[in-house]
RNA sequence: GGGCGCUUAGCUCAGCUGGUUAGAGCGUGUGACUUACAUUCACAAGGUCAGGGGUUCAAGCCCUCUAGCGCCCACCA
């Protein structure tokens, strides 16, 4: 067993492990009627994902429950696939074009989106492969894309489905438009950021007396030339009299009136509002309430159109400060004071978005928010942490309609076709219209394209040309993958199938057959894992989808973890230039140093640096040599295992535990074994993952490694010692297997390479009967006894390798019973020549004193103790134990703590009191005799 | 303007229904080739739990106010 290097190496096991994994099928699931499923579907990463530790952080956390729900016995899938993400890949694309000098209106829509798909095969599944790196058990055979054939399928389903009940609309309204994509937003698409702005007040003069004026504040100058109004508060005394009074629009020298609007705010600014009922999403309520002009002053590009007058043309920022010139020189600009504000800026390119007037398309969501808000309600949904439940409520009680048409072309296109000659003529059948109040002049919603219009019977038809927003098609994601909703073209194709095709057909159906399967065995999945930023894009969404869809919630579970941020505290980001890459720490410190890393420090936001990742390392290169010291150790040498010698493994623990007398350290290593186990199910099920690793990381290496082993080393040859640190090591690897699968996996096939991978193995199951408080009491006494001997070793510089002596005074029966019988370890452990169990001694002269429990205990050491120190190190420690005695006697001299505290607490407390004057008294006898 | 989170050792954080003497990792100091592991081992130092007030027999934990830091949401131009 020497073979194994002194370090664990993770890059040479890394890939031969997962490839492994890959040829023996461990990640492949079935819905399997004997097995319990448990499913996560994974928060598709865009085809332009690169991995990032946010990624390695989400994706660790669905690893660490799919394999240990798999160990758990369960049929565990984890669904993977990426998504198209619309407008950031096709700006990638688009970058890569320019690059050569062109646009993609050089190339036209068919062969741009020819290029997009060569993109997509390219470089589309980089992230999975980083997956891979990661570790991740993810059944691939599954891998879906959520442009696949029968995920479109789904979309346009959806589409047609909400459009027939009505949920669905066209109209013209303010949206967020990002001038440099130059498509529509929806509102989470536009962040809002806080910028140190400027308020300009201008000056609007009347129009009979152009010498008076009204003053306006604004922070957006450039929107004045759309202006079709000024309001004031109807309740503004000041304003009172002038309400219905004509301005001229400075610049545009454009008469306008002053109104009177219930929303407008007295205390702000002037009081009286500029209105741009076309550029701004107040001021188009206002216009629609007073029935203004809607005057659009840009074009898509934000730059200023030919109602801008004369500084049509211009940047709108170019324009802001030309119309301010032209102000100042018109001597219209009253004044300018600083103002933060938030902003919209586009979620893909940062660019800041325009409230832009335009025809887009809808989804009305409060009818699709209220069950989803019942069923978060009524617990049906847990959010962990709780807090979150309280942030997605608030959000869906204030739903706003949902603006779902994007003006790129990488995407879903909309299933609607538009009847050239019925929107020319106006002309449509009254029948249908009255049907159905969304219906609009010449607009037909299909999932195919229609050969003629069902109302004129022209064919003169055209496909809009917008795309749906991603998250459109990313919140059927829990049931899109497994086929839904089974297309049913093989059924409207059936009169002319022929031969050949009723092969594919059969193949078709087969496969359908399956995918329901599927869909019926595992949906509901069983827990979302996801990042705080994509409650609302995905999460409620997904919910909304999942019950008005398949009327049944799309998963049980929502877990947000934290945000990955650098040391500083700022989110780590490729643009901040803060970001660690995760693949350079799996090249520097190996996977499952990533790993356990990560999630030892989760829980909150995570504020990492490189060096954080060394306790995962360390812990790795800890469970190797502790693996290899226990493999090295199996077989003595002079006894060679014979054939009809039992392999430790062969070996059942409860067994051995009954019928053999073990030795404490044993009993107690059990005990603990089987106590953490027991908490690290408990933290795993409450998604408590840092504490899980806590609890692994603190039994693997400071009890077994640091006290156990180094107990067993000189009794070594022991066959019960040998299968128990065999059993114990075993048990350990798998336990830890979910949070390291790779160095679990290589030391396994050490360990047990009969049994095949350890991902079929089960997780130890908790052996309640060897949990024993008293064995771990009992070993704590001799646990503190020997960390009291080494104090003793280092206060009085004894080195290491010299032997001294012991004497223990002690006159409780069963104290002596235990130290005589565990004598060979504590003197093995602190260096310890003659040991002398004794009911009565007085101290000896010139030696070393300190109490453990209830036995005090000396080393003499001629000639090396300092009087006077040794006396203020005992002083010290009676000091203290007398500030705890004092603060007890007060609990226990005080009537209401003896009548009101619970029985149990105050006998504890009584107990303690005793324990520690028993403590005090011995610690100052020790005093008296050192005079 | 609303909402949320954080403030515990030099640093990063645990501390889950209130119950002893508040823990860990890193860092620091001292000592060690004792070795399965120096990516190691042993020992130690280091905290009036942000501050005020309250509830309770008992508060790091519950309530309340204050301060600082951070995040999210919101159409005050």
């Amino acid at each position: 067993m020497t073979e194994l290097a002194t370090r664990y190496n993770p890059k040479e096991a890394e890939d031969k492990i997962y490839d492994f994994w890959q040829k023996n099928y461990l990640f492949s699931t079935k819905a399997n009627s004997k097995k319990k499923p448990f499913c996560i579907v994974i928060p598709p990463p865009n085809v332009t994902g690169i991995l990032h530790m946010g990624h390695a952080l989400n994706n660790t956390l669905q690893d660490i429950i799919i394999r240990y729900k798999k160990m758990q016995g369960f049929e565990s899938l984890w669904m993977p696939g990426t998504d198209y993400a619309g407008i950031a890949t096709q700006n990638v694309v688009e970058r890569e074009l320019a690059q050569e000098g062109k646009t993609r209106e050089d190339l036209g829509r068919e062969e741009f989106i020819k290029r997009l798909w060569q993109w997509k095969d390219k470089y589309g599944d980089t992230i999975i492969h980083q997956l891979k790196k990661l570790g991740c058990a993810c059944d691939w055979s599954r891998l879906r894309f959520t442009m696949d054939d029968d995920y479109s399928n789904a979309v346009k389903e959806v589409f047609v489905h909400l459009y027939k009940k009505g949920l669905i609309y066209r109209g013209k309204y303010i949206i967020n438009w990002c001038p440099r994509c130059q498509t529509a937003l929806s509102d989470e698409e536009a962040q809002h950021k806080d910028l140190k702005g400027k308020l300009y007040y201008i000056k609007y003069p009347f129009k009979d007396e152009p010498s008076k004026f009204v003053v306006v504040a604004t922070t957006r100058p450039e929107t004045m030339l759309g202006d079709t109004a000024v309001a004031v508060s109807p309740k503004d005394k000041r304003y009172k009299n002038l309400i219905g009074k004509t301005l001229t629009l400075p610049l545009m020298e454009r008469p306008i009136k002053i109104i009177a609007d219930s929303t407008v705010d007295p205390k702000f600014g002037t009081g009286a509002v500029k209105v741009t009922p076309a550029h701004d999403p107040n001021d188009f309520e206002i216009g629609k309430r007073h029935k203004l002009e809607f005057v659009n002053i840009m074009q898509p590009d934000a730059k200023l159109n030919e109602n801008a007058g004369q500084f049509m043309g211009m940047d709108r920022f170019e324009a802001r400060e030309a119309i301010l010139e032209e102000l100042e020189e018109r001597n219209l600009l009253e004044k300018t004071t600083d103002h933060d504000h938030a902003v919209g800026h586009c979620y893909r390119c940062h660019t800041i978005v325009e409230p832009y007037l335009s025809k887009q398309w809808f989804v009305k969501m409060k009818p699709l928010a209220k069950p989803a808000i019942e069923v978060v309600k009524k617990g049906e949904i847990k959010f962990t942490p709780s807090r979150w439940t309280k942030v997605y409520l608030n959000w869906m009680d204030n739903i706003q309609d949902w603006c779902i048409s994007r003006q790129i072309w990488w995407g879903h296109r909309l299933p609607v076709y538009y009847c050239q000659k019925c929107s020319e003529t106006g002309s449509l059948n009254s029948k249908f219209k009255s049907q159905n109040a969304k219906a609009q002049d010449g607009i037909i919603v299909s999932k195919t394209k229609p050969e003629k219009c069902p109302y004129c019977g022209s064919t003169d038809l055209v496909q809009d040309e917008d795309v749906l927003d991603t998250w459109f098609s990313s919140w059927l994601w829990p049931f899109a993958i497994f086929g839904w909703p089974f297309s049913t073209q093989i059924n409207a194709n059936q009169t002319q199938i022929n031969a050949d095709k009723s092969a594919t057909i059969s193949v078709q159906s087969a496969k359908i057959c399956v995918q329901k399967e599927d869909l019926n065995y595992f949906y509901p999945t069983s827990v979302l894992i996801t990042a705080p930023e994509i409650i609302f894009f995905w999460v409620a969404r997904m919910i909304m989808a999942g019950l008005e869809f398949m009327k049944e919630i799309p998963f049980s579970d929502v877990y947000i973890h934290g945000t990955v941020r650098d040391a500083k505290g700022l989110k780590m980001s490729k643009s901040l230039g803060n970001a660690i890459d995760p693949l350079n720490i799996i090249e520097e410190f190996g996977t499952d140093a990533l790993r356990f890393s990560l999630i030892i420090n989760s829980g909150q936001d995570l504020f990492l640096s490189k060096e954080k990742f060394e306790v995962g390392r360390n812990f790795a290169n800890k469970i190797w040599n502790a693996s290899r010291f226990v493999l090295m150790n199996l077989q003595p040498k002079a006894d060679p295992p014979t054939a009809e010698k039992k392999k430790v493994s062969e070996f059942d623990l409860c067994q051995i535990y009954q019928k053999e007398k073990l030795d404490l350290p044993s009993r107690w290593i059990l005990s603990r074994l089987y106590t953490t186990i027991d908490k690290i199910n408990k933290a795993i099920d409450k998604y408590s993952f840092n504490e899980a690793e806590n609890l692994v990381y603190e039994f693997f290496w400071h009890e077994f490694c640091d006290w156990y082993l180094e107990i067993v080393k000189d009794k070594i040859s022991d066959k019960n010692i040998q299968i128990l640190i065999y059993k114990v090591l075993e048990k350990s690897i798998r336990m830890l297997h979910p949070f390291m699968p790779f160095i679990t996996e290589e030391i396994w096939q050490k360990l047990a390479p009969e049994t095949g991978s350890i991902m079929n193995q089960s997780l130890p199951h908790v052996q309640k009967q060897m949990i024993d408080k008293k064995t771990e009491l009992q070993m704590q006494v001799i646990i503190d006894l020997v960390s009291s001997l080494r104090n003793i070793r280092a206060e009085w510089n004894i080195p290491p390798l010299e032997k001294i002596d012991v004497i223990l005074k002690v006159t409780d029966h069963q104290a002596i019973k235990l130290l005589d019988e565990n004598q060979a370890i504590i003197k093995n452990l602190s260096r310890i020549n003659n040991f002398n169990i004794v009911e009565e001694i007085a101290r000896p002269k010139d030696s070393a004193s300190a109490v453990v429990g209830r036995v005090s205990f000396f080393v003499p050491l001629t000639g090396l103790i300092d009087i006077p120190k040794e006396k203020s190190r005992i002083e010290s420690q009676i000091s203290q134990n007398e500030n705890i005695l004092k603060s007890l006697n007060a609990r226990l001299k005080n009537k209401q703590f003896l009548s009101r505290a619970p029985k149990e607490v105050v006998a504890s407390e009584k107990q303690k009191s005793l324990e520690i004057a028993d403590k005090i008294e011995k610690l100052k006898k020790v005093i008296k005799e050192l005079k």
